[in-house]
DNA sequence: ATTACATTTGAACAGTTGTTCATATGTTAA
DNA sequence: TTAACATATGAACAACTGTTCAAATGTAAT
């Protein structure tokens, strides 16, 4: 009988330049606050506009927008034009990743 | 022939309470400053004791001492002294794959 | 052009965060 | 018990963050 394999190959030591860190920490900067976490979690649902992402969070467009361009500033997500409203989308998946095993670690 | 399929299941929609939410956000505030990225990734080598993390981190004992108590209150590391030196180490792998995702996200 | 609605922007503000410093507590050896 | 070292604690402080407000800009329809 085989060893059992992890899903993730996981060496035994995290090399980071310092640069690597700074953004690391950006990143998860990001994630580190409950407003942000409910417009992404929204948006892997489906894209949405401001007003949209407004109701869903609870607060001011105006809040969502600031939100937005910090998070746009970080590539987590894009927008578009279309008309009067300006849609969000995720930017990619490696966010809903850390989403998910997020929330595994708080559910454990 | 199949259609390709994702390592992680991930299906379109994402819920979590607003309990869930505020605790997702807490994890990545501890995810989210260099030093406790420093910290965390050289107790993934091995356990280590607070003068070696101020080292390894470039802190004094002190602000290391602040922020492995922060990261204790929040399950992320357990410690244990032994005679003078108190070691800290991971609490659970999940924090280590939050850092490989996040590292594989910032370089991609 | 004017109106109405959507979004963005910048200033301002309160609240939070990470550090250091001084001091206290723990632990061991002499 | 005293001395020496390791760690923890609390106060203080500057820096950062998230929000709202007022005002500006974009867009489309009348």
């Amino acid at each position: 009988m085989k060893t059992k394999q992890r899903s993730l190959s996981l060496s035994n030591i995290l090399t980071a330049t310092g640069r690597e860190i700074d953004k690391l920490a950006e990143l998860f900067s990001n994630l580190a606050d409950p407003t942000r976490l409910k417009l992404l979690m929204s948006l892997y649902e489906s894209e949405r506009c401001v007003c949209e992402l407004a109701e869903i969070a609870e607060v001011s467009p105006s809040a969502v927008s600031h939100q937005m361009k910090q998070l746009k500033l970080s590539g987590l997500v894009f927008c578009t034009r279309r008309g009067k409203h300006v849609f969000y989308r995720l930017a990619d998946n490696h966010v809903e990743i850390l989403l998910k095993m997020g929330l595994e670690h708080i559910r454990e």
